[in-house]
DNA sequence: TATTGTTATACTCTATAACTATA
DNA sequence: TATAGTTATAGAGTATAACAATA
């Protein structure tokens, strides 16, 4: 049969998908890393500051369901980019035990030069698969992830 | 258009499939934990155990390149399989330096039964793909894994 | 009583440097 | 000099419990 692979270093290891998923997502991970060492972000810093100023007024409960992260693990994230003056703890009308997070302007600005970095990251990383190819692996790991 | 998605709480970064990447990931190593908790494995010791049943007498360095690991990382994953009498580092022939790692038949057995419960799990977390949708997925991911 | 943000803590995973014994 | 296994260690990610302020 032409199906048939070469035997992988890690056997039959390869025929399980999680094992594939993980491998995969080491190698997108490694790249991303790189990708946004220059803005002195981590990918879930990127990913806090990138919701922040798509959802103004956001709160850290909230922040922290959308990121599926635990709340306490998100506080240092949060200084970390408020110590940056990327984004900024406002007081929340109405409710004076919760932040309204706000990115600042230079937040803003940085969200879209890393965002256009992690684009270029992506086509490096996806690049070899066709168009096609990614609209299909973006749909069925959506299917998945949604379980 | 149809193909509009609902807004998700975590907005455009579900643009991005590194992101879903990781999102997937981590729905299917929750529940891998869960299937091989049973066995008192974890993901990497699995995966060793099974390379090991499947390919005797592979040393410590071999089988870290393998499952791209640190080989000071495998250490203890191995002194824990061995420990439990499910692997036995015995003399390599001809170079004192190297173990040669073989199961037990017991090591052989437990592999047989946790790979049995992972594929069980896989078919669980990866279920709601069809059969074809899941060699697709494979077959992306494993382009992918290879850059 | 419940929720928000916070602190402290612990456990896992990962990466690096340095050591030993052997080659 | 180089390699295999090992130890120690530090950084990051993740999970839980408990607290103060506020609702």
């Amino acid at each position: 049969m032409d199906s048939m692979q070469d035997a992988p270093t890690d056997g039959r290891l390869s025929a399980f998908l999680g094992y594939n998923l993980k491998r995969a997502l080491s190698v997108v991970q490694a790249d991303l890393a790189q990708a946004l060492a220059q803005f002195q972000l981590r990918a879930t810093s990127f990913s806090a500051l990138l919701i922040v100023v798509e959802r103004p007024g956001i709160n850290q409960t909230e922040l922290a369901e959308a990121l599926m992260i635990e709340r306490s693990n998100l506080v240092q994230i949060i200084d970390s980019l408020a110590g940056r003056g990327l984004i900024e703890r406002t007081p929340f009308p109405g409710d004076r035990r919760r932040h309204a997070l706000m990115p600042t302007a230079e937040g803003e600005k940085l969200a879209e030069q890393a965002r256009a970095v992690v684009s270029d990251h992506e086509d490096r990383v996806f690049g070899m698969l066709t168009p096609r190819e990614r609209t299909d692996l973006h749909r069925l790991l959506t299917k998945v992830r949604s379980v």
